[in-house]
RNA sequence: GGGCGUUUAGCUCAGCUGGGAGAGCGCUACCCUUACAAGGUAGAUGUCGGGGGUUCGAUCCCCUCAACGCCCACCA
């Protein structure tokens, strides 16, 4: 009897997609609304940068996102999921910058500061507008009315607010300091933005004439010869009896003969290089220091590209490398180099850039974290705050119990320019929200702004307070600032989180005095099969919409979300994304194998008394999933939600339930057809539903089916609760049993090479009478599941047929008689090691009971665990002995 | 150097407050059975990194060694 089916055999994503996801926006379903929970719960997208394409980090970051949104918003929370894009200052002008170059051989200065940002902006709006596009063919369901840039206005106005603030606080100040140079980008950069390396170079140990002594030669190690120039002392630490009667005299720089003091300081390391060290303060971070005690000069021997200025005439205009060289080649001839041997060390490199950077002094903005940090740390000490897993609050801790002044300038034009400004007339400097047009002392109009702009994760630190609103009230109002902040949960990666999680802690803090987040969860980073970091130079990187256009957004979104609960990697293959394409196509046929009967289902469940034990089985199972869904989701566990929902579609409802269905479906019992097209229908409802913040699109899409009003999309309808009165632990156990059984018959099938198509005759043997009743209760199934023609249910004090294949469990023993076909050989060998690995089984609980020691420690539950486990050891080698006996 | 983490089936990983070792993929055999070959049925596979300790009992707790990874600090 076949049955008329119009659905397509696969799964057609790409329509489901745009369709789908049209019909979301459409209905406004992503707009926060009032719901049951009375509460909201809101999440703030990390905004990608709009530098580029999105990656699978970005993938990963929607997806744990999207799913947590969903879930929420079904479970009735008035849910807003605020999305946006940084402008990431540093990467983006160097992008720009470089793209430029190649197709004008033009730099920022040939076109001037105002064109230069007009070419970004275009740049940025290209881009900006892909991004959104990428996350929409994601799936994604944010408020795109709350869409904010980091260059925005609003934002823009915190940021001007927040310095003006703190400015006046005197939190904020300007100083000659050393700080990172990256000569490339030709910007200071902070300490975080610094990555060491490890780099081959040299060991130079240099000959240092006395003035006082001309016996007396120094030795003073180095890995930096051609720093010699901005040398400011020679160092030796005051205990080290070797050089303390040098300190005071005077020590001449080879090359350049230049006369400097000898000092002591305690700094310097006796064991260490020569117990010699020259001091300058222009270039280490180190003698910057030595120089700030002993009062000693700062000389700058570098251009702002990293090339040699004219205090270092003999390599002038040079870069590092060919310095070195030339200063090598000088200091052989003059006989100064004793010795070169090499040396591996750390060395600081752009983050972005990838370029040496250069300790360099110049005068840069500050800003003084020390009160905020404190504050920051006492929120995640006082549970204000929480990170999934915990153990991230090491990393949050060990950034912030150390603070150390964050440098937030920097020398570029793309960003929010610090909003500081001066007079030319007079000496005054003040910082201020609105652009002053005079002197705020002598009122002269000759007033100019720092050219200078902010660290990107200045504004980002803000983002929490500007997307929604502040500190403009108006917007505020409109945006909800006060049933938005703080927000529900940050989901990032752990890569940033000094970077942004403790910034926005910091300065969310600073503003409200309220953490901007509840929890943070922080998810894996994506790395490809064999663990490595995904990159453009290792080629291994996978692009999302790739996967999308492949497999499809669900497929991609399930892989992410089952790959993401409490671990730091997630090694992605894509053919896992294949495989659970499959199990998205698994769903949609296990679909179209009900759609069918839609018809004959009705909308409510039938009456208690109506349900099959296959339906109270399924719907306890259902429930039972529903349950650990919930309570995975609640803390994150993505992949536990996944593996769990996945495992009851695939095991429990296709290979049982739809199998156990088609005996009614395509029998003649209307009565019980209808209920079980009612019953299949419900199901199919409850799993989209638990499935939909996973893979929102498939079960839309199904959903569409199997709900009449049109108006009433699944992206908004309730979750799946647990319902304490359909659990159902008898029937779940029987039905155990029973797929035990079965498996067991097909099992004996396999063994002995029969063909589907071969019927047989099955003789159970069971003292568990319930187990008998709910197996006759069930023998037309069990007809249909293993091809059993005829069989007979026994109690254990029945004579057992002769010779054939059998085979026991715990509860039941099965025979299949086949006297004459088999190989009796085979079959002998086959219970015999059955044996064996139940006696090992039994010897190890047998043991504990005997274990006088067990017996007195052991708490009372665990003891009735073990004697049970020793009873059904003992009833199955007691079968296995009855099937052993058959034989002879 | 300081800190964090990892080591469980061929691969990727899960195992909660100690109490019979799990999943997915892969693999093997047989099947185009009327939802699905992007499928079905059955099956094999582990000294839970090494050593020691605590305990009646350790994959889980403590110590130690080893390998690997990450973060921070450091251009003598």
């Amino acid at each position: 009897m076949e049955i008329e089916n119009n659905l397509p055999k696969t799964f057609d994503p790409k329509a489901a997609e745009d369709k789908w996801y049209a019909k979301w926006l459409e209905n406004k379903c992503f707009k926060p609304k009032a719901g049951k929970q009375k509460r909201t719960f809101t999440v703030l997208m990390p905004p990608p940068n709009v530098t580029g394409k999105l990656h699978m980090g970005h993938a990963l970051d929607a997806t744990t996102q999207d799913a947590l949104i969903r879930y929420k918003r079904m479970k009735g929370f008035e849910t807003l999921w605020i999305p946006g894009t940084d402008h990431a200052g540093i990467s983006t002008q160097a992008v720009v910058e470089k793209l430029i170059w190649k197709e004008e051989k033009k730099n920022r200065h040939d076109l001037g500061r105002e064109e230069f940002l007009k070419r970004i902006w275009a740049w940025k709006e290209q881009y900006g507008t892909e991004i959104v596009n990428q996350q929409q063919k994601m799936g994604v369901s944010c408020d795109w009315d709350y869409s904010t840039f980091t260059l925005d206005e609003i934002p823009n106005k915190a940021v001007k607010k927040f310095f003006v603030m703190l400015f006046n606080e005197g939190l904020i100040y300007q100083s000659d300091y050393i700080v990172n140079w990256d000569p490339v980008l030709q910007s200071a950069i902070s300490d975080a933005e610094v990555e060491h390396k490890e780099v081959r170079g040299h060991f130079y140990h240099l000959k240092y004439k006395v003035k006082e002594d001309p016996t007396i030669e120094l030795v003073i190690a180095t890995t930096r010869p051609e720093t010699i120039f901005a040398d400011t002392a020679v160092a030796v630490n005051p205990n080290d009896e070797r050089f303390k009667d040098l300190i005071g005299k005077t020590a001449i720089i080879p090359i350049c003969n230049r006369e400097i003091p000898i000092i002591g300081d305690e700094h310097v390391d006796i064991e260490k290089g020569t117990g010699c060290l020259k001091v300058t303060p222009g270039h280490d971070f180190n003698d910057f220091e030595i120089g700030k005690r002993n009062g000693l000069p700062i000389i700058n021997i570098l251009n702002k590209d990293g090339t040699f200025n004219t205090n270092a005439p003999e390599i002038e205009g040079l870069n590092p490398k060919d310095a070195r060289a030339e200063v090598e080649r000088i200091l052989i001839e003059l006989d100064v180099l004793v010795e070169k041997k090499d040396h591996v060390h750390p060395v600081g490199h752009g983050q972005r850039s990838d370029e040496i950077v250069e300790p360099m002094v110049s005068k840069q903005w500050f800003l003084n974290t020390t009160a905020m940090s404190q504050v920051a740390v006492e929120a995640v000490e006082n549970g204000e705050m929480t990170f999934f897993p915990k153990g991230w609050e090491n990393t949050y801790f060990a950034w912030l119990k150390s603070p150390k002044d964050w440098c937030i300038s920097r020398q570029l034009w793309w960003g929010h320019q610090i909003p500081v400004y001066y007079c030319r007339h007079c000496d005054a400097k003040w910082a201020a929200e609105e652009t002053p047009s005079e002197c705020i002392d002598c009122r002269d109009t000759d007033i100019f702004q720092d050219p200078d702009v902010l660290d990107t994760w200045f504004s980002s630190g803000l983002w929490p307070l500007s997307t929604l609103g502040w500190p403009d009230e108006k917007a505020m109002e409109e945006k909800g600032f006060d049933k938005f902040y703080p927000n529900s949960t940050l989901i990032t990666g752990f890569d940033i989180i000094f970077f942004w999680v403790a910034r926005m802690m910091m300065m969310g803090m600073k503003v409200t005095g309220k953490a901007p987040f509840k929890h943070t969860y922080i998810h894996a980073i994506v790395r490809d099969k064999q663990g490595r970091k995904m990159s453009k130079s290792l080629g291994n990187g996978i692009d999302p919409l790739d996967m999308v256009s492949k497999y499809g957004a669900d497929a991609m979104r399930f892989t992410l979300a089952a790959g993401s609960g409490y671990n730091r990697d997630l090694n992605l293959d894509p053919e896992r994304i294949e495989g659970y394409r499959n199990f998205v196509n698994k769903l949609w046929n296990a679909f179209r194998f009900i759609y069918p009967y839609l018809d004959k289902a009705q909308d409510e469940l039938p009456i208690k008394s109506e349900w099959h034990l296959h339906d109270k089985w399924i719907l306890a199972e259902l429930n039972t999933v529903a349950k650990s869904m919930n309570e995975s989701l609640d803390v994150y566990r993505f992949d536990d939600a996944s593996s769990a929902i996945y495992a009851f579609v695939y095991d429990k409802f296709c290979s049982w339930y739809i199998e156990l269905s088609k005996n009614i479906l395509y029998g003649e019992d209307e009565k019980a057809k209808i209920v079980r097209a009612t019953m299949l229908k419900y199901c199919f409802r409850k799993i989209v539903a638990l499935l939909h913040p996973i893979v929102p699109f498939i079960t839309e899409e199904i959903w569409s089916y199997l709900e009449s009003d049109e108006t009433k999309l699944l992206a908004v309808q309730d979750y799946v609760e647990f319902d304490p009165s359909l659990e159902n632990a008898e029937v779940q156990d029987m039905m155990n049993r029973f797929i035990e059984v079965t498996t067991g018959v097909r099992n004996i099938r396999s063994s002995v090479n029969m063909k589907p198509k071969d019927e047989i005759d099955v003789k159970l043997f069971t003292d568990d009478k319930k187990l008998a009743k709910f197996i006759y209760d069930s023998r037309h199934f069990l007809k249909d599941l293993a091809n059993v023609k005829s069989g007979t249910i026994r109690n254990k004090t029945q004579e057992r047929p002769k010779k054939s294949a059998s085979l026991a469990t715990v509860h039941t023993e099965i025979f299949i008689p086949l006297e004459g076909i088999i190989d009796i050989n085979e079959q002998v060998n086959r219970i015999k090691k059955d044996m064996e690995k139940t006696q090992n089984e039994y010897k190890k609980v047998e043991g504990k009971l005997n274990n006088q020691n067990f017996m007195s420690n052991a708490p009372e539950e665990v003891r009735a665990e073990v004697q049970e486990k020793a009873k059904m050891f003992q009833d199955k080698l007691q079968s296995l002995n009855q099937i052993l006996e058959s034989f002879l």
